[in-house]
DNA sequence: TAGTGGTCTAGACCACGTG
DNA sequence: ACGTGGTCTAGACCACTAT
């Protein structure tokens, strides 16, 4: 009978999640599915869903939520274009993890001259827990002194050195992380992470320069001292845009190269 | 009366702009909204709307192809968020152009130190129009010795020489194109592109190395040979995915940072 | 056959920009 | 006051996957 349950069930501060401050004084104004959407983000951080498993169908969420599937539905597609969550239709809509997919590529796009994708293996030089020096600290967003983790890798494209990294991590999330870990550890690093350590990256900010080798990096990927390399300094980033690691790069780019798409 | 009006109206096959193949034999299926998707591209692809004009709104865009506004809706969605519209609540949709917007950013990510955005000249060294070698012809898919545009100029950042490009373009689509009007053209070289010769770049590809500088670009750059330079193999795409530009840079990233983020 | 996500529709109301 | 895009709802059907 009634044309519009929504004239009667939604106006301003009326229904169940409530539609924000659309009948406060404040001038902000959320819509409910972006509501909807960080409680959803809520329940991924929390650890109610974890990568790999399923989540409940839309129609449970909207149950839970007490609004229409199709706003549960606008949330769930902004969190899959995010990459946070995965549709598989008929099937489900699942937690994105690190550890299946070739999400590997995402945060390594290291491709050969002849466009192919090649794998590659990490041999580990070290992981020492040191304190932070003003710039880590600054970029983590710690005190200065504060405990981290810091690892020295080199991945190996083909049998070919090719990239050097300096991994920075805040200490208090990774207690526990220790060499003899990493290396019985099959998998992307950002994959153990998540699984051993419950951090889970989520975006990543790359600063990107050529540089000359200087003399003990340029040991370590065996060319000369001078030889120009790419220097990647990168910046990830967990839920809430909270920063959890800072990498520095060096990349051997002769035989491969760096992939960018701008769109 | 009727519950459901799609019910009766949307069957396979019975409505304007047709559901795909999903009453033919075919085992592809194509959703109403890419169709309409498909149709709205066109009418970009041919100039019916232009750069920087409004299109029809949604009610009117739903007359016209006999669907709902919900599926128009969608389709122009994808299009926003694939930058070929721009949507501006209360006024209406319209064409994206590379003339404002700061879309400039978008296709030149070259950062101070600081993290600023600073302003760039471009200083013209030449604009000749020759034949493809293979490799060009190759990657702007024409024929061997086709003709072709070669554009070459210099960047500065605050004074600084900081970027030589070299640009080859295809000569049927820009005839006309010379030193002379390059350099009269003020703005970015897509916007003109895009105005004066209707040539829109839609997306691009790039691949990233550190190279040494070799003595001719050294000197246009003003470092000294073997300097290591980001070097950037560019080519970009219009509608349908047909490469029209293949672009070739050396950026001087002494001050400056390719900005790069992963999502 | 049942359940999931995916598409499509129709209608109501809200926020924004402009008269 | 009016038109635009933006949100929200409700319901029907389609496509895919598992049982």
């Amino acid at each position: 009978m009634n044309a519009n349950p929504a004239s009667t069930a939604n106006p301003p501060g009326q229904d169940g999640a409530g539609t924000g401050a659309s009948s406060s004084g404040s001038p902000t104004f959320s819509p409910l599915y972006q509501q909807i959407k960080g409680l959803i983000t809520q329940s991924l951080e929390t650890g109610e869903w974890k990568p790999g498993e399923i989540i409940p169908s839309e129609m449970e969420l909207a149950a839970r939520y007490k609004v229409s599937q199709g706003t549960v539905r606008k949330a769930i597609d902004e969190l899959a274009a995010e990459n946070l969550l995965v549709r598989r239709q008929g099937k489900g809509t699942f937690v994105a993890t690190h550890s299946e997919d070739r999400a590997q590529f995402r945060f390594l796009r290291l491709l050969a001259d002849d466009g192919a994708e090649h794998p590659h293996v990490s041999r580990l030089l070290e992981c020492r827990r040191l304190r932070a020096t003003a710039d880590i600290a600054r970029q983590l967003e710690l005190k200065p002194a504060d405990p981290v983790v810091l690892i020295r890798r080199l991945l190996q494209f083909d049998g070919e050195t090719t990239v050097l990294d300096e991994i920075w991590l805040p200490g208090g999330l990774f207690r526990g992380l220790t060499l003899e870990r990493l290396s019985e550890y099959k998998g992307p690093l950002y994959a153990m992470f998540e699984s051993e350590f419950g951090t889970r990256m989520i975006r990543a900010s790359e600063k990107i320069r050529a540089v000359a080798a200087d003399p003990a990096v340029a040991e370590q990927l065996h060319v000369p001292p001078g030889f120009p390399l790419l220097s990647v300094e990168r910046v990830s980033y967990t839920y809430g845009d909270k920063p959890v690691e800072v990498r520095r790069g060096w990349y051997v780019t002769n035989g491969y190269y760096y992939q960018n798409d701008l769109s």
